[in-house]
DNA sequence: GAAGATTCATAGCATCCGCAATGAAATCGC
DNA sequence: GCGATTTCATTGCGGATGCTATGAATCTTC
């Protein structure tokens, strides 16, 4: 071994937090995920609208950016494919023309209808499999998203 | 309100485990991320290639694709873009000429003496600020790392 | 009430990403 | 030992994503 540079501070990235969580979303999300895509062709941005839309029926961009971690074009973009495959539909605010009104069709309410008990049943199967870790995780999580707000 | 259709389940996207933990790592992530890219323009991709050369010293592909959360065309494209600015080098494996043997040159290698010693900050600054939460986090971080595999 | 600033939604453009295909090398099976 | 299979790395291509600019509507300020 011929080489004695400077050595390099040690870090190890399973340690470290940020990959952590994005390691653990991306394993946690995986599964639903393909199924929403093959089965119904949505992604997980379009998903994550229409579960907004769900709950909170009428509502523009502005509010799902606001409410939910996403930017405002990809609140847009994905509103346009809902719109384009029939799941949403789009009017515009009497009293505020810029505004955008964002609702489910009935035919977004059926999906939704068989969506939503889906992700239930996999947000119950990974409480449970997580066991008591599962509260040290959300109690970790509750903080974490309060401090980096 | 003249729309009585069937009701929806009740689904809260905030309680959900994968949207929380996508969130937690986007904003984690942000800071440190921000200054790779502005500083050194360097992505999250590269930054993690970087990261587990500095560690491992010559490694493949496929070894980097085994350890770390990449896909290998994902650590493939990396290792180009880092190659083409100088920071890594890249030979054939002697014994199998299938295998190509990353390391970094002298400028990656005092690139990542500035870049560790940050990301090792981010990480102290970050469990300070989470505090004993942060231990909560950890456990159930590990369990699920652990399940999920 | 009109000019300028701000808010809201979308579109343009360049880059990134994911999948499947390719090509090169090594290993397997007989 | 040699054709078939597997392993490793890269690339082509279509679609997704992120940033910025644009355009329309509203609000502010005087």
């Amino acid at each position: 071994m011929p080489d004695d540079l400077p050595p390099l501070p040690e870090f190890d990235l399973f340690g470290f937090t940020p990959y952590r969580l994005a390691v653990a979303a991306k394993r946690t999300s995986e599964a639903l995920a393909r199924q929403y895509r093959e089965r119904f062709g949505i992604s997980i941005s379009e998903w994550r609208v229409l579960v907004h839309l769900a709950h909170s029926g009428k509502v523009s961009v502005r509010d799902i950016e606001a409410r939910i971690a996403m930017e405002k074009y990809e609140v847009s973009r994905s509103a346009k494919r809902l719109r384009e495959v029939g799941l949403i539909e789009r009017r515009q605010n009497p009293t505020d023309r810029r505004l955008v009104i964002l609702t489910l069709t009935p035919k977004g309410r059926k999906l939704m209808a068989e969506l939503l008990p889906l992700a239930k049943s996999h947000q119950v199967a990974l409480e449970a499999r997580l066991g008591e870790a599962f509260d040290k995780l959300e109690a970790g999580l509750e903080k974490l998203l309060e401090e980096f707000d």
